[in-house]
DNA sequence: ATCTTCTTTGGAATCGATTCCAAAAAGAAG
DNA sequence: CTTCTTTTTGGAATCGATTCCAAAGAAGAT
């Protein structure tokens, strides 16, 4: 591979010149600067970065710890942060945990062993190790999606959202409202989600039934099986069902047309997230839209801001904005 | 930051020990080794991959450039190669072209930059500057989903995917077979999907029939229109379609429903993709399922074998292996 | 006690860039 | 023709690791 050295010789001229071209230094004579760029033509030299970055400390790549690149929640903050960053020339490096918890804490090292100028950490749960490997780390650490209590986080409001969703329930006057939710070691989704449904029951002085209850994993079929499980274990049935995930709530929707409850008629469903599907289902699902892109967007723009002058005081944090998508289901 | 001369110094061994202990050679004594694993632990010092790739001209990174983030198709892809890679720990460097064709070209120089071991390039057109820029590369690139010349490629096999699929239109008796395609600069999909159909059509002796042909742009609202220009150009009605990509048809079917036009009986469509809205789309849409993950694993096997020992002849083309989904929206 | 052999160690070069500093060349001023 | 600036240039150190090679030390053989 030619380096900067080859380039040197074949113009004829110090390595020192050399980088000054590269940098666009103007103390370069013309003709030395046309010298130079002619070889780099020729040879289609390309500095290295390693070699740059080693010196400089700067590497214009961030980090990003996912659970799944294959969720569209995932992708769209992905997206949203890629596309932010890209602007200021930086690049992304892939982590993906696989939903598994030890990985997140050695992809955290791994990425400080490449020296990335910062860490965007797409969370699924609040356990320690993964607190203490965010608070331990040497580069900036922006974690989305759960509350880290000394770190710089960026979080959905999930207790408000799931408040606001269920009192749509209520304004549109259902009584018996179930819940489909997930494990709460995710707290924002399986914690936070079902606070908010059972704090607005409260309120409106409203049945907190367990029969209507179940939980599920985030996937369409753990969806079904939780409808499932609510229509065989309760007496009376709720009239309507708040799913933590708008996949769930497809597979409910599925269940239910199974054995012939009819949508939004017989019972009203909604979900959280506002995915596609939600959107093209048949009758389309009343949901959450987190706006996941924008999320994204922030995180770039608060891990950017964080890099350049690096807070004290790491325990900022910054809520996300949210909106109810009125459809069919309901 | 703490570096190997660091912990040199404070575990009073040279540089070379503590290197030595870093990649377990069996050349240092126990006590030696316990020392500077005491330090680093006590440190949390984390050698730089920067300053060792320097050296060892590996850096266990590999770049994936990419149209767009927040597609299915793409993910799951990303997903496999992720996978796959990640078993010999390898990281992935994201390279999003966000669908602008210089930005591809940009992005393999850059990706070059940071001296990745090899780029596996998702392409979606077979233009000149890209063509040149991957046969150019110093590093093994491999080119999933087009065709390319001189260079190792892996592809679905459009044009005998959408040959079995309109075969399947005319094995249900359809006789008036229509077309959603794409611009034919993206020779997969626009191109040999296109290809396949009319074989099949001209085979059968069916008519080819301009106006029940459109052109979308991969979205669900352009097939929506699309198949409004189907719909009110032709005099006869055809009496199915074939749309290039699963959300086309999702927005075909949208169209239909509101005009009033029922699916399956009034009319037959399929789609390519096996996307999720296929699959939860009512009625659930017939599709082709190009095994994505599966694609992005092979490519990842396929670069790193190439990694290991580099072929000299780079115009390897490997097929994917596909399959129809039947269900009812035929 | 001396010579070999084997284990353990560190010095120094290297990878490919940047950057400080001083020297050389060119131009301006006297 | 000096002298002083200003522009242009390159030498050498540096970043943080690896690796070759030789030397020091320990252990074994005679």
């Amino acid at each position: 591979m030619t380096t900067i050295k080859d380039i040197a010789r074949m113009a004829d001229v110090s390595r020192t010149t050399v980088s000054r071209v590269l940098n666009e230094s103007p103390a370069v004579s013309k003709e030395a600067r046309e010298r130079v760029h002619r070889i780099i033509e020729e040879t289609g030299y390309i500095p290295s970065e390693h070699a740059k970055s080693l010196r400089t400390k700067k590497t214009k790549v961030i980090g990003v710890i996912l659970p799944r690149l294959s969720t569209e929640t995932t992708t769209r903050v992905v997206s949203g942060i890629d596309r932010e960053l890209g602007k200021k020339g930086f690049q992304i490096l892939l982590a993906s945990s696989d939903l598994n918890i030890n990985k997140e804490v050695e992809h955290i090292k791994l990425l400080e062993s490449r020296r990335v100028d910062g860490i965007i950490l797409l969370a699924t749960n609040t356990l320690e190790p993964i607190k203490t490997a965010v608070s331990e780390a040497k580069v900036p650490v922006i974690v989305v999606g759960q509350e880290f209590p000394d770190a710089i986080c960026l979080m959905y409001d999930d207790f408000r959202a799931s408040y606001d969703l269920t009192n749509l329930f209520i304004k549109k006057g259902y009584k018996k409202i179930g819940l489909i939710s997930v494990d709460e070691k995710d707290e924002a989704v399986g914690y936070w989600r079902k606070k908010g449904y059972i704090k607005a029951l409260e309120e409106a002085g409203l049945p907190i039934e367990k029969s209507w209850q179940a939980e599920g994993a985030f996937t369409i079929e753990s969806g079904y099986s939780a409808m499932k499980a609510i229509w065989e274990q309760s007496d009376t049935k709720p009239d309507s069902i708040v799913s933590a995930t708008d996949r769930m709530a497809i597979g409910a929707a599925d269940y239910l047309n199974d054995v012939g409850v009819a949508i939004p008629d017989d019972i009203g469903i909604a979900g959280f997230g506002a995915s596609e599907l939600s959107q093209y289902a048949k009758p389309a699902l009343t949901t959450v839209d987190y706006y996941n892109e924008q999320g994204g967007i922030e995180a770039a723009r608060i891990l950017l801001e964080e890099m350049e002058n690096p807070a004290v005081k790491k325990n900022k944090k910054n809520i996300l904005k949210y909106g109810l998508i009125e459809r069919n289901s309901l």
